[in-house]
DNA sequence: ACAGTTCGTGAATAAGATTCACAAATAAAT
DNA sequence: ATTTATTTGTGAATCTTATTCACGAACTGT
């Protein structure tokens, strides 16, 4: 007897209905303006049904994050799995994040929020849980080329551990997305294009390691040429 | 006449207590538990007073994040006009926000929040101008010495401009307060002193720009020199 | 002392998130 | 097929807080 299982999949097709709504709702009006009733309206169930799924609005927001850290995921492992030196995959997966802002251009604005101890300690227990396992993947996956580089002996460690080197491109990366998102701050910087800026301080943190075969910085046609190559070989789906 | 002097003096001076008061509140039940009523209470003051004061509860967070800022301002100017090496001098902005973090331990989970398009949309227009405008100074105090490198020869600029080299620095540190902020992605990490690395990984970057005179960034033992005399020299009131 | 003005107050209002008693739908038992 | 039990969906009512604003108190200048 599947009715179970139909129960099942009918609850999860309405969860992603909800978050589907809610969603349009942000993108629409604004995450500020985001009101439970009217999600629930949008949909067309009750607000109790909304929250038979949703702890709380804030539980909501992180099930949306969530939805969009499994496609992130997606897109380092491409990265990961790409035949090419451990130098390029690592910076592949610089262009996967850059990709992935492209597809997904509201995703760090509502991570940013999301994450702040106010929302997070908000969400339940149980979706702060979903949440870190499915981001785990992208910290392995990156480790991953760390260690491959030290076994072929592109990198020395130099007394860092590879999650610490990890670490430091991690880094760039969230605080681009943070002052991409902070209102007018980039622009009184003149910074046009904030994610191939991006790109260029991930190949100067690779030089910076050592990263073999170290590249000139200063030569952005070849820069964009990789990018051109990663886009080819590895996310040709994706890029227009 | 000093009648309204003095009514000036005293309007500041009852400001100041709100924002004291709220900031005890943030420390003693968190930001989450936060109200508007806990803190005209707690100074004794009608809540009507404390919205003279600040357009919205978001407006208040916001001046408190102004509050800091000033003094994470005072610091950079400090480190700027240490008289060293343009590659220590540049350094010692990375040392600054370590020992700022350790004496404001709570300010960029406050940031973070304040920062995000919902709570930055709800305060008041005059606030935000407050803000950008009290925090104008530290990007202009990184990039001089950003020039000052370049007028040294100590540093090449490579087709990017002063303020992209410092983009590159600063995507580091915010970043970094991100991601200490976000709970148990570090631990999971093994990450003990994110500042510390943060240090480090500022060396690698600055070596990566080719900013002379090069290091070993390999060598903690220098590393850890280099800043126990950064907080020696530059601020050793601050330094415990 | 008096009229005019500014300031501080906190009860009242408003906006929304969240709950929960009940109704409808479905499943199980006879 | 009918009855009983269980599960699911509903939305009006509740609760929590931020925010407002009519009023009286305090102050200013004459």
């Amino acid at each position: 007897m599947g009715t179970k299982e139909r129960r099942q999949r009918e609850l999860e097709d309405r969860e992603r209905v909800f978050l589907e709504c809610a969603r349009d709702l942000i993108r629409d009006e604004g995450l500020l303006n985001l009101q439970m009733s009217r999600i629930a309206e949008k949909s067309e169930y009750a607000v109790g049904t909304l929250y038979k799924h949703f702890a709380s609005k804030e539980d909501l927001l992180l099930a949306l994050t969530v939805v969009d850290a499994e496609q992130h995921v997606d897109l380092f492992r491409r990265a990961a799995q790409w035949q090419a030196s451990t130098r390029d995959r690592m910076f592949a997966i610089s262009v996967a994040d850059m990709i992935f802002v492209r597809r997904n251009p509201e995703h760090f604005r509502l991570a940013q929020y999301v994450l702040t101890e106010v929302v997070w300690r908000a969400a339940s227990a149980e979706r702060r849980e979903d949440f870190l396992a499915c981001s785990e993947p992208i910290g392995k996956v990156v480790v991953g080329i760390v260690h491959d580089a030290v076994a072929a002996g592109d990198l020395e460690l130099k007394g860092l551990s590879p999650e610490e080197i990890c670490t430091g491109l991690w880094t760039l990366a969230t605080g681009t997305h943070n002052l991409v998102h902070a209102e007018g701050v980039l622009d009184d910087f003149n910074v046009r294009e904030p994610y191939r800026l991006m790109c260029r301080h991930t190949q100067v943190m690779l030089n910076g390691y050592g990263w073999l075969p170290l590249i000139d910085t200063g030569d952005s046609e070849s820069l964009d040429a990789l990018i051109q190559r990663i886009c080819k070989e590895v996310f040709d789906d994706l890029c227009n």
